[in-house]
DNA sequence: CAGTGGTCTAGACCACGCT
DNA sequence: GCGTGGTCTAGACCACTGT
């Protein structure tokens, strides 16, 4: 079944092999895949090159290794999507707040000189067992009082601005991703193979910025984003 | 420098070294990072221990590696911003145009019967060297004629759309992040430990919708998405 | 040609999870 | 205790890139 002549690595020959079973339900998510030992002699290789096609699947997520069960078809998690300015239901967040100096980039997202006093607030949100999303919104100080009496997350922004006299009236986001640092990755529980989403978020009242979210980020094997836009709408900043 | 006994690995521990090194400018974008045989002398490990340390590096983007060149810290590539219904300036398409079948995704996309016959455009853009973006779209038959006239981007099928009457008037869009696969990989030339966006775009006339873009496929490390939405505007769908 | 990363072997011991 | 993946060694040959 594998060449070892053939101009394809046997690891990339066995890798594929199970890249098409998985693809084709031969193995379902959760089912354990053979062990290492195993495979090396059905496939008459060595362990460390099955280990190679093992780490390429894990690259690509789709097996999880557990150390002391085995290789396993990554199971597929619950969903969630999120909307700009729509309420994530069932999360609980966790904050902490300080008042810190905006640093550059925060300073060019709130339209203020670096090493302005601004509040922050820092927050992880978790969906039961799973974390969600962490992130470091920033708000000027005269906001800040009322804002961060509030739930942090966006709605609850919004509402806290509201009841403060201001009006938000957009909103930006910036999506990017990427794979996750390894601290990263441990606190939000992503396996290997995993990107992640950054985002960074402003809210506007009229030209003021009024809130500067950075370092969104969350697992993208849990989440969608979602957008809706009009096709004459101004569109975001480029 | 590299501890055999810490609980930590060494390759983590080597991994780490670099980590930091690259964080703090030690080794620049594009700098060669000394051979694995060196590293394997230096730090007194087996050239397979420092293998497992750049193959760390490399999944978390860090690195590139050449084979007869060299390791290197990965270099910043330009970043394209994308916006839904914004048009991607500087970017060269081919299309391939074919009637199918909808299936499953598409029918419930474009709300039609599976197995209707709809009109698919497959493009991939690139811009210069660097591919950018590859996508198929789907519009009902009695559309296709006026939409792919036209080139094949957002505000290209709205202009193509206005012109045959039909006025679009909301765009959905949803989006992913995952690893490619080893296909789309080569396609999109995404180095090692770089994830890819997918999109699903769904243009409305009212409430029929007129487009289905699936598999909108973009390199993470070579694009930004940036979204822009009103607080009160109506939520796109969850 | 010499030097690089890419592939592969055949062992070894460890940490972990289950029974 | 036993089987699993995790780590590590010390070699080998190959494919590719440069001079």
């Amino acid at each position: 079944m594998i060449d070892l002549d053939s101009d394809r690595p046997a690891y990339r020959q066995l890798a594929e092999k199970f890249r098409t079973d998985i693809g084709r339900g031969r193995y379902r998510p959760g089912a354990a895949i053979p062990s290492e030992v195993a495979l090396g002699q059905r496939y008459d290789v060595s362990r460390n090159t099955v280990r190679l096609a093992m780490g390429l699947l894990r690259q690509e997520g789709l097996v999880v290794t557990r150390q002391g069960r085995g290789t396993f078809v990554r199971s597929a998690v619950p969903v969630r999507r999120r909307a700009v300015s729509a309420v994530p239901p069932g999360l609980r967040t966790d904050a902490t707040d300080r008042e810190v100096r905006a640093d550059t980039r925060v300073a060019g997202l709130l339209d203020v000189a670096v090493g302005t006093p601004v509040f922050e607030r820092r927050t992880s949100s978790h969906d039961g067992g799973l974390p969600q999303e962490t992130s470091a919104s920033y708000v000027p100080l005269d906001l800040a009082t009322a804002v961060f009496q509030r739930q942090p997350c966006a709605t609850g922004t919004i509402a806290a601005l509201a009841s403060a006299g201001v009006e938000v009236t957009e909103i930006h986001e910036l999506v990017r991703a990427r794979m996750p640092h390894p601290d990263e990755a441990r606190a939000l529980a992503v396996p290997t193979g995993t990107p992640v989403f950054t985002i960074t978020r402003t809210m506007y009242a009229g030209d003021r910025p009024v809130e500067a979210a950075v370092d969104i980020v969350l697992p993208a094997d849990r989440v969608e984003l979602a957008y809706r836009a009009e096709p004459h709408g101004r569109p975001p900043v480029l």
